[in-house]
DNA sequence: CTGAAAGCGCTTACAG
DNA sequence: CTGAAAGCGCTTACAG
């Protein structure tokens, strides 16, 4: 590999001080018009890059954000990302990636790996760091993983996207999320639904309770009887949807219709309800939330929530870097969630 | 935020100068055992990290791979992503994604970014650059982009997922595509198929190009005819295989059976068939290519060639750690494409 | 086995 | 507006 050419260079080639060069890259303090086109110049035909090294070691900052996630495979949260990253980058910051694998069916074992993302985001000295799912996303967290934050938050602006957590000293920001519930069960019921089940999502998640919470609520609104019966938690994948549809077809509790955590959960539970003989939605109806990218080519086709979820991944970074600059705090813009109609419902049929 | 500790103050507290802390912690010199565990201790303590801006000025290495994919919302390339990220950080490495968001639509637009993603990687030091998808996934790429990467990869060791480009000292990996579909012909026919269509992909994208002769000389081998109309390309998501579909039924083409290029464009083709009141497997068998997550619970599933791509992405950071390195070059391992049976395929109905 | 010192490539007071 | 010099926190020959 070829040396890097140096600040130095540049000095040289611009007949000139690196400190004056490095007011020019910077534009840090006034340079005549002239020593600056030929800094500019020099810099320029010889491709120079300043060694963030160097300048990490004298400002301290790297122009790096850490992003910690489960699963980038999850479309969840590959979405979020792509937001994410590309608000960073319009930001001038890089985003290091760390994948921290959690799924909590196992906190106790996996804890360590978010442990470990932690510390290498203190080790990379990123400048901000983004904690996104995981056990962020828990009504309850362990003991160890609060400790772990609350080192990474004393020593780098954190921003958590979940509820707050005790005596963490992070920012943490979270949506609203139980209208959308209410958009789908009016839905429901407007076309005569009555019996409608819950499926997917897991206990102890706040996501879950937040939605079962709008669930029971919006029962209650719209005059329709709380059967618990009817509620399937699993988690948030297409088996767990099917698993859960099949417990609930199983318990023989009736229902004509049913609200999907995600489209993913929605799959599974319409295939589960298919390897039964029954369709969708000639026999059940179904609203999914959290639109992902094929649901529009499914079949059915699902009348899905969009939470818009990927948007709010701008109003993470710009969080983000307001504590980093520890600029004054705007609320998060909300993003209302949408009803997209499409072929998975229907009028009950008639009894 | 808390100023970090430095290795003055773990060498003050161990009673020792700061190189000897610097040879504990690096083993990269014999130290005295009574030493080294005061040091240890003291390090430990403290949580003491090495700051790797001055770590990096003098070692010019920051233990942080860079990998430049085009859209990590596609599921190809976050489940490549995924097992990239996990090698690297077995290895001692971070990853930075930059995210190019190339579509071949076009290229010539979008150059641009591509390239800003290498500028990007040289300014961040990155030891080490994993190239996928975008115009390295081309049949040709314009002189900016060749320029671009060549620069690149004069600074920096660079391995790129895609077939060798004229003149860039760069490190190219391929896989063999063309077996897989082979496989779905040999299984479509074997039910009795022989007017079997190609949907999806683009021209000028290599790995069209690849299953495209596959499937050419797969239909010779098997005695089949081939028929051009029978190829109805677009590109690589569900309205394309949509689209892709539909022109195919608007050609009034006959076909029985037909391949997809991936999961995502078999759903958007099913999904015109459907449309059209043409139902799979019955009345058209599909097989698909590169299986995504959720291919086991669509309706019908599907019948894929699954290709593990994603164990592709481990060889990727041994090809890359081996290029930093100096190390001698394995081939890297084979993973051989593998059909999955599932449901969307059917005997032809006899005439 | 251990320490003193130089140096990596920048930025930033401090002079002028 | 510009330069000389110190210093950021490490690692690595060089001595001993």
């Amino acid at each position: 590999m070829s040396k890097a050419v140096t600040i130095l260079d540049i000095a040289r080639e611009a007949g000139v001080s690196p400190a004056t060069v490095s007011r020019v890259l910077n534009d840090s303090a006034p340079v005549a018009e002239a020593t600056r086109k030929r800094v500019l110049a020099a810099a320029e035909a010889h491709h120079y890059a300043p060694n963030p090294f160097a300048r990490g070691l004298v400002s301290n900052l790297s122009r790096t954000l850490g992003v910690l996630i489960p699963d980038i495979t999850n479309p969840y949260f590959s979405l979020l990302f792509r937001e994410v990253e590309t608000a960073a980058r319009q930001a001038g910051y890089s985003v290091l990636l760390y994948n921290s694998s959690f799924s909590a069916a196992d906190a106790s074992d996996l804890t360590e790996q978010e442990l470990e993302g932690f510390r290498r985001m203190l080790e990379q000295r990123v400048d901000g760091v983004l904690v996104i799912g995981g056990q962020a996303d828990l009504l309850h967290v362990t003991e160890a993983y609060r400790e772990g934050l609350s080192r990474l938050a004393a020593q780098v602006p954190v921003v958590v996207l979940g509820d707050p957590i005790r005596e963490v000293p992070c920012r943490f920001i979270q949506r609203e999320r139980g209208h959308g519930v209410l958009l789908a069960l009016q839905h429901l019921t407007s076309l005569g639904h009555r019996r409608i089940a819950f499926v997917g999502g897991e206990a102890e998640v706040g996501i879950t309770e937040a939605r079962l919470a709008a669930y029971v609520d919006g029962l209650s609104l719209l005059g329709l009887p709380l059967d618990r019966s009817l509620i399937s938690l699993s988690d948030y994948y297409a088996p767990a949807g099917y698993r859960a549809m099949k417990a609930l077809l199983a318990s023989r509790a009736p229902f004509t219709a049913f609200l999907a955590m995600n489209d993913h959960v929605a799959l599974g539970a319409i295939r589960a309800l298919a390897d039964a003989g029954l369709r969708v939605p000639e026999d059940v109806s179904c609203v999914s939330c959290d639109r992902f990218l094929t649901a529009d080519y499914c079949i059915p086709r699902l009348t899905s929530v969009d939470q818009h979820n990927e948007r709010f991944g701008r109003a993470l970074v710009e969080a983000l870097l307001e504590e980093i600059q520890g600029k004054p705090t705007g609320a998060p813009r909300l993003v209302s969630p949408e009803l997209i109609l499409r072929e998975s419902c229907q009028p009950v049929a008639s009894p």
